[in-house]
DNA sequence: CAAAAGTTGGCAAACGATTGCCACCAGATT
DNA sequence: AATCTGGTGGCAATCGTTTGCCAACTTTTG
């Protein structure tokens, strides 16, 4: 083991080194690195200019060996393919670089094995995660907490510290739009059926619209992706309802491009609505109605409850937190007035 | 330092647990679990078992103390507010997770100091890194390359293995099928001045323009994002051009918003071409005929590059790669004919 | 002035794994 | 029968850092 790494890479330079530039000894150097106030004034700053003239950098590895913590976040998303997950990883990524933490990302793909199995290999080098968009059971999901401090992201489970964005009640908005609007043929664009924010979507839908006397139908499940958005512009058309919501903007501008090459004129003959106002909302033709959600912040606000879980540990029941971002509908030219005919 | 993790999460098992369970020493665990040859295939079979009942997880940052190796790769990117970026995570994150590799996000905002920082601090937790659009000069990117493997992407530096995605050439499609439309003026909209990508494309589309006996100006720089589009399409409006080309799809579908805003019909009066292909260049508003670029695949390749040079290690010296992808031109609605007046 | 209290620094034992070296034991070779 | 060889397994050092404990010294206090 004498000389395990590149021959042309020099070895790093370690407390020892400084230990022995300084004449002290290295646990000297290293509380005088880590807990300044344990050594002596005068020591401490020949210490530090050791190290500066060293260019010294604190093995992590090794601190975590001892410490048990990694500095380190993973950031779980199902699909790095889907621009809602975008928001969530920029606003992980603010919050974690801004704390000094490094940030992990891992696809899950869709895939609850793998959400477990990889949280599971990994627990040891994180000192938490973020699951955005969970599949897990709550079951699981509650077992996965107690190996490691978890937040989830739109996903609720009891026990579990959450971030869930209200995209539900901006639904209840976006029927009192339509129906105001005149519509009174609504259809719900399902996404997928084990998603928990779509059935919350699809709840607040029915209620909404039941409070108004008027019932909802349903089409689908269809995957949460643009070329779904072909089968699912056709299932409306079927329906021959004037306006539906789309599980989310992928979904809905999927549904646009279909409606145009099917000459079905949106929102004249269909309004649409969709949901996250993803990039590409705004500019999409026609641009799109959507339910605005706090992504960004939303993945910044996880983070933070997080790193605020780990400061105050060892108490003797975790405060157990759920925060709520509201959303709001943003009207944008994808609806409009019920056609005539069916008033 | 008796326990310094959480009194309710269970002490991790260790290679020590596995030694006691099955009666051997923990070296011997070791190289069962690392080199199963060297043992005895009937001691492998019950430490694989003990191992699997205590349902043991190596511990990788113990792992990294003494093998020098973390299996982590970062991924730098500056921004990711760019959905260019979208793909590199993506392509990266596929091929570092099939290689079992751990997928580390640092965005470096723009910032040449930070990139360096942030390498330098974390090298030594990192097998390698891929930058893409990294601001640095040659020098320090040869500097760093010293310190850690490293891959770029879109930036070519004498002496670090690199993907380029051959934008340029599609930039001589996209002047030639602008020529062959009419247009004798065309004006490039450039992106940030010190970008590598920007330059190369600058040149090139001056090169193609004069060997049909052409001169293109340029206007600009702007920071490749949608918000400059606006300035983008008012300086374009008054060169008088009938066509130009921009930096990137960002900035293009930008300039597509604001002449939308300002009654400028594309492309009946100005022909736009981007540059990327990014999310949202097919929908949105007329679609964007632009440079279709394998970002994903550029950061597939860019990992396994970095990750086959980690393998051939100690060669005397690496072999310098660089890797070229081809880009085509997608010609969809935003340029057709130039106008008559000015034929 | 002696005892108590507070500072400051060093020793050495962890943390969990890897690995060079050696010892032991078969079986093969001479 | 003595030696060699190859296959197995253990010992102990090592990676770089942290931290409990103690010793030495300084300062305060009664």
């Amino acid at each position: 083991m004498d000389s395990p790494r590149q021959p042309d890479r020099p070895r790093p330079v370690t407390i020892t080194d400084i230990a022995a530039l300084t004449g002290v000894a290295p646990s000297t150097v290293s509380r005088a690195l880590t807990r300044p106030a344990r050594v002596n004034q005068a020591t401490r700053e020949r210490i530090e200019a050791a190290a500066r003239e060293l260019n010294y950098v604190p093995n992590s590895q090794a601190r975590a060996l001892t410490s048990g913590r990694t500095r380190t976040i993973a950031v779980l998303v199902s699909g790095v393919t889907n621009p809602f997950y975008f928001g969530i990883i920029r606003g992980t990524q603010q919050e974690l670089k801004a704390a000094g933490y490094a940030h992990l990302l891992i696809d899950v793909e869709d895939s609850g094995e793998l959400e477990t199995q990889m949280l599971h290999r990994m627990r040891q080098s994180l000192d938490g995660a973020i699951l955005a968009a969970s599949r897990l059971s709550e079951r699981e999901l509650v077992g996965l907490a107690a190996e490691i401090p978890l937040v989830t992201i739109n996903r609720d489970a009891r026990g579990v510290p959450s971030v869930v964005i209200d995209t539900p009640a901006g639904i209840g908005q976006a029927v009192e739009h339509l129906i105001s609007l005149g519509h009174r043929d609504i259809v719900y664009v399902s996404g997928p059926e084990r998603s928990w924010p779509n059935e919350a979507r699809w709840h607040r839908m029915r209620a909404t619209a039941a409070s108004h006397g008027l019932q909802v139908r349903r089409v689908g499940p269809f995957p949460p992706e643009r070329p779904s958005g072909t089968a699912a512009a056709d299932a409306v058309v079927n329906t021959g309802a004037t306006a539906c919501i789309a599980f989310n903007d992928l979904l809905a501008i999927g549904m646009l491009t279909r409606l145009r090459d099917r000459g079905v004129r949106v929102p004249e003959d269909l309004s649409v609505v969709g949901c996250d106002d993803i990039f590409g909302a705004d500019f999409c033709n026609p641009p799109l109605t959507t339910l605005t959600a706090p992504i960004d912040q939303a993945g910044r606000v996880a983070v933070a409850m997080l790193l605020s879980g780990l400061a105050e540990r060892s108490t003797p029941h975790p405060p157990r937190r759920c925060v709520v971002l509201p959303t709001h509908l943003t009207v944008r030219e994808s609806t409009g007035p019920a056609p005539a005919g069916t008033a």
